[in-house]
DNA sequence: TGAAGTTTTCA
DNA sequence: GAAAACTTC
């Protein structure tokens, strides 16, 4: 039986449950928009919805001290992004922007009291400690006879609108992809337009006119590499689109900037996900086909995370419930610091650590890696990403590393095991990318960048022998996985 | 969104 | 004897 559709179903074949964008419209005279991973001020869902049914709004960001008191680096790249990305949205609301600091379970109804605003308006954030909050802040409202009224904005196709036949979650990739892209009308990526001139900047008790300083939060100026903002996203959208039909041929090349780029800014919304769609419906060729397929991805992951949450704790495959992951904390340590004597591996640990980012295909690199040929339990390689990605989200992060795992949705076929050195020679064949990163290598020619050690010519200059071999290893994984799926 | 080992094909 | 095709994990 296919769900009953809980909203209004367009008047469109290709729609199923598609809620129309003006089902927030209840006209209010004082609203709050609560932003956390929308950080912009066009096409934003809720705030368009907002301005729509309020004669005032005001715009307020929580800095989460519950969050923030979970990061170990006071110079977390993250915070800087987030704090400069809200000096960004500051600019675009023309100054009106409000910020505060502390618990948003607090602060969020305590400012909606003072300003005596009917209802506030949010996005939806589907991570579980993001779902708890948001009941807890909508129980807190009821108290006083407000409302939180949430909307779709961070994907294009939420939680269980894209689902099979009987209604079931989609367990694999392709088949799911399949039915989002025949789902899609041009309604569900329309522009949602808000309209700035309600916004206002009103004088309270529990959040300040303008932007908190990062020392206020708590944090240090960090140093990071892309430019902040819905400024910075817009730039870097411009210049993809620009070579997007280059990225079916160089997405997969580490030395060269073939990607997007934009994951960052889908993380933290300075980016609206239905920006991206539209770009990509009205490119040519096969490169923005591609780049759809990875939006997808994003989408697929989301929905599996909200649709089978339990998959933060324990892998999607039951069959991989309470094994015992023979690799040791030593490997682990060896592979988080980029010591593994595999050049591709070593060089994309460095840059993750470095820099808060790695490229895509070098990801399924070292996860492989890890869990393969190290047999080191997928999670504390999860953790170590969540920890130094600057576009970490809690449902990619998780969902790709049971990919790589073999314990995932759409899992990788157990003995589907990647040689890191011929990787190394397809995602890196100039090698530059590994000689950056690794200067011990700096001399080595295009072909012994990637397998230095059976030379011997660079023994002496510092670089580390190779941890395990991989020809045995691989036997190993297969032995184990073999092994786990025969219980 | 594999890799490796073996067999077959074609010059 | 290399390259493609096929098989297995």
């Amino acid at each position: 039986m296919p769900p009953i559709p809980d909203v209004a179903t367009v008047g469109d074949a290709l729609s199923v449950v598609v809620p129309t964008w003006s089902d927030g419209a209840r006209e209010v005279k004082t609203a709050v928009c609560w932003v956390r991973r929308d950080l912009r001020a066009s096409d934003h869902r809720a705030l368009a919805e907002a301005t729509r049914a309020a004669r005032q709004v005001a715009v307020v960001f929580v800095y989460d001290t519950t969050i923030l008191g979970e990061l170990n680096d006071r110079a977390d790249k993250r915070v800087t992004f987030i704090h400069r990305s809200l000096d960004d949205l500051d600019l675009a609301l023309k100054g009106r922007l409000l910020t505060a600091i502390g618990d948003p379970c607090a602060v969020i109804p305590k400012l909606a009291h003072e300003l005596g605003a009917e209802a506030v308006f949010a996005n939806h954030d589907d991570d579980p400690y993001a779902l708890r909050r948001d009941a807890r802040v909508k129980e807190e409202l009821a108290k006083d006879g407000r409302e939180l009224r949430t909307f779709k904005d961070h994907v294009v196709f939420e939680r269980a609108e894209v689902a099979t036949a009987g209604g079931t979650p989609f367990r694999v990739y392709t088949p799911y992809a399949r039915a989002w892209r025949a789902q899609l009308s041009a309604r569900d990526v329309e522009a949602c337009v808000p309209d700035l001139e309600k916004v206002g900047a009103p004088t309270t008790q529990s959040a300040r006119a303008g932007n908190h300083t990062l020392s206020d939060v708590g944090f240090q100026e960090a140093t990071i590499w892309l430019a902040p903002g819905s400024t910075g996203a817009k730039s870097r959208l411009d210049s993809f689109l620009a070579r997007i039909g280059d990225y079916g041929s160089l997405r997969d090349d580490a030395d060269t900037d073939g990607t997007s780029g934009l994951s960052v800014h889908l993380r933290h919304g300075t980016l609206s996900v239905r920006e991206c769609v539209r770009a990509c419906l009205g490119a040519e060729g096969e490169g923005s086909s591609k780049w759809l397929a990875e939006l997808i991805w994003r989408e697929f992951f989301h929905m599996v995370l909200s649709q089978m949450p339990w998959v933060v704790n324990e892998p999607f495959q039951p069959a991989y419930h309470d094994v015992d992951w023979p690799g040791s904390q030593e490997h682990f340590e060896r592979w988080r610091e980029g010591q593994t004597g595999y050049p591709l591996v070593d060089a994309a640990m460095r840059c993750l650590n470095e820099t808060g980012w790695m490229h895509n295909r070098l990801r399924m690199v070292v996860a492989m890696f890890l869990t393969k040929d190290l047999l080191v339990d997928y999670r504390k390689g999860e953790v170590h990403f969540a920890e130094k990605l600057l576009d970490f989200e809690l449902s990619s992060n998780n969902g790709g590393w049971q990919w790589c795992a073999s314990t995932g949705a759409d899992a990788q076929p157990w003995f589907r095991i990647f040689n890191p050195v011929t990787q190394s020679r397809r995602a890196c064949p100039k090698g530059d990318f590994i000689r950056r990163w690794c200067p011990e290598l700096r001399d080595c020619d295009d072909e012994q960048v990637h397998w230095p050690h059976k030379s011997g010519l660079f023994a002496g200059q510092g670089y580390v022998a190779p941890i395990v071999d991989h020809a045995v290893q691989r036997e190993k994984a297969l032995a184990f996985h073999k092994a786990v799926n025969r219980r």
